[in-house]
DNA sequence: TTAAATTACGCATACCGTAATTATC
DNA sequence: GATAATTACGGTATGCGTAATTTAA
């Protein structure tokens, strides 16, 4: 059986005339009468009666004629899924993210791209740069966003952004002076993106996080309401500060920490669908405009 | 886009491995890399990544698979509906019938047909002999039974069955003798083969209907209450009246009236579907048991 | 005589398989 | 070097069109 088969049964069947079917399928009677008569021999089925110098469609025809109209129809629909997916108004992007980019720079720009492009179901795993890196090379993320630089040789990597790091406490905390060996810390967990600053700082002022009072928290949200309790001081994001030092109850320690970049990896071999590709350039746009 | 191409995407899909699907399909790997790259080609939509020494379906693919598994489950019912339509399983049987027939005849044997055939759907109209032509004559009957003989050049015709036509009347009426000058009657209206049968016996007698005191009724239940009623003598079939013989409400007058054929008719030009052949064998072995 | 379906037949295209090629592991 | 996909290429087969044939109005 073949669609192709099916839409000229169709034809013929809602006419009851084979020379009109032909004409409007813009194919010749001899081609249609062939058609319907490799359906009904392949089957065994009679589908039309030959009445006179006309046809007529037999019961099981008109039976039959109902079912070949519902599986054009499917057909027809697939069809259409396959062009929405080629365009933009299907289709379905995943990405990953480290706990930072995943939850505070990327959500305006998932925003911004869902209204864009509402067709597109768009997906976020948040985890460490390792979870976020073997999602993009298992094919279950198009696009990962991590903070660290080293990554496998089948990835590629795009620098995308930046992020200002800052060394914060509580106001109460940031009095006490900024002799980073005598206060304790709050950092989160090792592999994390904020970890790694977090110890590049020690390691510049010649400390070890290993030796010093630390609390330990797997969030940065967690990190921050301890640090606004006055547990200690951390190093965190701007993008993550940003409203308690608005509100007041944190303050910013001078501590001259380089700013880190954001970087996009995708995988080499994998092709770039156009949902990827309009999001990419979306984070090019708002790169030059910030 | 073919069911063949779909068949072919939904056997790479689940392996994602070209030579497995190929073998799956019994095909060379270079026919389904072809199909594949056909199915792409014409829609513009990359499926399947060339990673590697193999592939791996993109975003498209997985979303488009869901589409293609949809589209050959719902062309799978219709080939098992064409299946079931060349043999017993499904279909359609509209039968016409005279009322004494569609009423008193047929609704046994349909009740047996459709014991053996639950599949089949059966319809029946009731009319009379000449709308009960023209149904079959418009394809919109498989089969017609009606009593009179004559019919149409493109409709054949079979003896089916045979009824006795009985005279009747209350027990009252009946003890006042049988000149049947001197009797009311009750008769069906013209065009029906029960009034036919009433004229006929009456032509016999010398009489016509149009000089006699009658009361003329619609259907051969009316006739019979009306007759139970003492409203007159009637020409019934015995399949009419045997409840009523039974009851005692109304008794047979020796008319001598000769039996009257059942037959059916079929357009000659039109073919005998299985399930109308099925039913036409019913008939036949109905006849030969009683 | 016309109209309609089918059949006969030649041709083109599409599809499949074999074999060669490319690319990765 | 082995495996997997793709490409190149030749043959076949399906399907269409032209034209002839059949059949009925």
């Amino acid at each position: 059986m073949t669609l192709e088969q099916l839409r000229i049964f169709i034809a013929v069947a809602e006419r009851e005339h084979v020379t009109r079917a032909a004409a409007a399928l813009g194919l010749t009677p001899s081609a249609v009468s062939a058609a319907i008569a490799a359906l009904e021999a392949r089957h065994g089925v009679v589908l039309f009666d030959r009445i006179g110098r006309g046809i007529a469609m037999t019961g099981a025809g008109r039976d039959f004629l109902i079912e070949a109209r519902a599986v054009l129809d499917r057909a027809a629909e697939a069809e259409a899924a396959l062009t929405d997916l080629a365009g933009l108004r299907r289709g379905r992007l995943c990405l990953a993210a480290s706990q930072t980019i995943g939850n505070y720079w990327l959500p305006p720009l998932m925003h911004r791209y869902r209204l864009a492009h509402p067709g597109i179901v768009l997906e976020l795993f948040i985890g460490n740069s390792r979870q976020v890196a073997a999602k993009v090379i298992e094919g279950l993320a198009d696009l990962g966003f991590i903070e660290s630089e080293g990554v496998a040789d089948e990835l590629s990597i795009e620098t995308v952004g930046s992020d200002d790091m800052l060394l914060v406490a509580s106001p109460a905390l940031a009095a006490r002076g900024d002799d980073l060996g005598a206060l304790p810390f709050v950092c989160r967990e090792p592999g994390s993106g904020t970890r790694a600053a977090m110890e590049a700082l020690l390691r510049v002022r010649g400390l070890c996080l290993g030796d010093l009072s630390r609390l330990e928290l797997p969030s940065n949200e967690a990190v921050c309401r301890a640090v606004e309790a006055g547990a200690g001081l951390a190093v965190l994001s701007r993008l993550v500060v940003a409203s308690a030092l608005a509100a007041g109850n944190l303050q910013v320690l001078d501590a001259g920490l380089p700013p880190r970049s954001f970087h996009a990896i995708r995988h080499r071999g994998r092709h770039q669908g156009v949902a990827e590709a309009a999001f990419r350039r979306l984070i090019a746009s708002a790169g030059s405009a910030a």
